[in-house]
DNA sequence: GATTAAATCTAGTACACACTAGAAAAGTCA
DNA sequence: TGACTTTTCTAGTGTGTACTAGATTTAATC
């Protein structure tokens, strides 16, 4: 049980890279076989399809994401500004992005072109992520760090989308 | 010679705005053809292929976007503050591409899941666009008015990334 | 109204893709 | 080694796509 296990990183593996270059529709079962030298049915002994695959790597992706800025902020001491614990989330999260390896950039690259099925699987997902974002700024507002006038969903969706595009 | 012209008009507004709305991939040209009413091969009759059409649909956007920008940055009063410029630039641009109907939307939306020839007919015209912005950034620097210790491209990067995820 | 041109349709081809079934090979362990 | 399991391959199917060829209809012109 030890090849499979590596076989199936693997193909993981190709299958991050090639989709946070190529994107969704350039990536196919093929492509990934035959980066790893194997025929493209051999993939399907791994996962029962090319959408449970690149749904296992985006959701590796967005954990890996998470967790980095989860344990961004919590290694700010207790009583921190809220924009510091802004400006720590943002560098962890660039960090997981630009640095973090192909999983978390899979999932910027993909991002509006996937099926609805799995557009639809991973939105849960996206809204948690967005969640701690509008917490910090909400914090960062109702502390009297951040100015009040600006409205707090664009804020959000300026820092994303300035973060995703990078 | 009238006729052509209308359903030519109509395959290109039905295709921006299956572009702006569903990507590039999900956008084919039987669901074109469905949505107006005809036959997927009648497309063929006035354009050559997907690709040609995708591409003009893009080439209006593009145009659309550029000449907002510049016919905002040319209402400015001869002596004009830097961040000014910059601020009407970005009014202009969300305007063009949140207010302006779907041939700009189509670019933003599209970006990056187009196949190899389409993009690198267009990246020209996107450099242009994005140098634009650097000129706008620059003389922001060079006249004080913003800061210097910024890097620029990435306020480009930020600006524009920002810009397009709205 | 007849003739010509423009526009669309019918009916297909070719190809890339995801995916399947069963045979073959490679690995595991007594 | 030999029996068994795991993994991969060979050879295909079905489907959706862009696209083509030629017939057919619709519109314009004389």
């Amino acid at each position: 049980m030890k090849k499979s296990d590596r076989t199936r990183q693997d193909i993981l593996d190709v299958t991050a890279s090639s989709l946070s270059t190529a994107g969704y529709t350039a990536t196919t079962v093929k492509s990934i076989a035959e980066t790893i030298g194997m025929q493209d049915a051999s993939i399907y002994y791994h996962f029962s399809s090319k959408d449970e695959l690149v749904g296992e790597v985006l959701d590796i992706g967005t954990a890996r994401a998470v967790t980095a800025v989860d344990q961004a902020l919590a290694e700010l001491p207790d009583a921190h500004d809220p924009r510091e614990a802004l400006r720590v989330a943002i560098i962890a999260h660039a960090e997981a992005v630009l640095g973090g390896g192909d999983y978390p950039r899979a999932n910027v690259r993909t991002f509006g072109q996937l099926p609805p099925d799995l557009t639809h699987r991973h939105r849960q997902g996206h809204r948690n992520y967005g969640q701690i974002w509008t917490q910090l700024i909400d914090d960062g507002v109702e502390s009297g760090a951040l100015r009040g006038d600006l409205n707090r969903s664009v804020a959000r969706l300026i820092i994303i989308g300035a973060l995703c595009w990078a």
